[in-house]
DNA sequence: GTAATAGTGTCTTTCAGACACTATCCT
DNA sequence: AGGATAGTGTCTGAAAGACACTATTAC
């Protein structure tokens, strides 16, 4: 019934690697080698390809492997942003993906990547600013309830620490003993034989790593999809 | 960098037309007219028509117009299913949405489509029974925070009609005191002047409406994405 | 009146936050 | 000893569920 020449339509993968650097949620941006929109600082992306990438999550982290040389342990999909104008080559659907890695690892793509706090972004091509809200909005909001933000502290780490990652990710202070209750029936983290010291002039805290068992059903967390 | 010629990738929506009969979660299923799985039961899609919609959710909108003969106050995305293997046809993106109605309104559609109930599915082309899956585990998620199954419920309904939805939906009992307060604080319901009597040998219960105020919020529910 | 369901008042239990106290390091 | 942060015990207040009671209809 209806024809059977279908105009192509642009398949993209975008992602959203996000930080913490410094106290503040930050998004890994990259500078664009080809139009449109050289030049200019953007979401790490690219076409899907369909001869190499056996769904688009696989694209999603060819992309980040090319463009930051880092893999993701945690890659989740995000939403879908699709249109005739969002692209000015044409009708596009780019498929979102949110990447969550420590700092430390981003280290890894220095130079490769620009770190800009999530608060404080420049005008973006595409729709990617609204990409990266949806994307920090869905962190903040999973933080509440799931073990989500332990991607952002590197092994091993100490209660105090992550504490801290919760309390920056969510915005607002965490009360200290429904945080460690909360951790404790999770049964999540399990302590590691050794204790932290550095900072000194205090008592050191327990330092801490996901339990083997939970490393897997982390990325799929708690409440719905 | 990489080749010019992108090889082309098949473009589609799905739509998960859920609602409730006898107490029951079902999915609206169609007969596929072409091949691939011609005549067989699967979920309404088509292409994307880049000539013709605006984005993806217009062509969602278009093939429940099309297949099913109705417009859906609720239609919000659920995500994107890709890869080479899902489709014979070949590499593929379908982007998923959801669509929740009340069966009043899905007798318009009564011929055109087939209810099947959620937990009840028959072996389904492509990879429609995860898509079934998803939306349903998404909508039970929701179900437990939000307003959501409201949109099941035709107005104007009585609150015993709308907790008896939440408990089909969510399969256990509600607490009809916490219920009826959570209602409440919510503020999004109106008293109709007018009650309901049909039944007959009881007490009449009280007909409710959604404020107008509430109506637009509703798709976009309380917490995140 | 009796049966049946609508709607409400109130007690109990559960859970999250506040607060304060102890513990253990360094200087 | 004193300062600083880690870690814990316990009280309190808010919210959710259990239960029982009242309300209003048809017969």
């Amino acid at each position: 019934m209806t024809t059977e020449s279908i105009p192509a339509v642009i398949c993209t993968v975008d992602v959203v690697l996000l930080t913490l650097e410094q106290s503040t949620l930050k998004v890994a941006l990259v500078r664009r080698e080809r139009e449109p929109f050289a030049q200019a600082l953007a979401l790490p992306g690219g076409y899907i390809h369909a001869q190499d990438d056996v769904d688009a999550q696989a694209s999603a982290a060819r992309v980040l492997r090319d463009k930051a040389g880092l893999e993701s342990p945690y890659l989740e999909q995000l939403a879908t942003f699709t249109g005739a104008v969002r692209d000015p080559r044409g009708w596009s659907v780019a498929v979102a993906y949110c990447a969550l890695v420590p700092a430390t690892v981003l280290a890894q793509a220095a130079g490769r990547v620009e770190l800009v706090a999530v608060d404080e972004l420049p005008p973006l091509p595409f729709d990617h600013r609204q990409i990266i809200d949806a994307a920090v909005l869905r962190v903040r909001s999973k933080s509440q309830y799931s073990s989500l933000p332990v991607h952002l502290c590197a092994e091993p780490f100490t209660l105090p620490q992550l504490q801290a990652v919760y309390e920056t990710v969510l915005g607002e202070p965490v009360n200290k003993v429904s945080f460690r209750r909360k951790v404790d029936e999770l049964a999540m983290l399990e302590p590691v034989p050794g204790a932290l010291q550095t900072g000194g002039a205090h008592r050191p805290a327990q330092l801490y790593r996901v339990r083997p068992a939970y490393r897997r059903q982390l990325s799929l967390s708690a409440r719905g999809l």
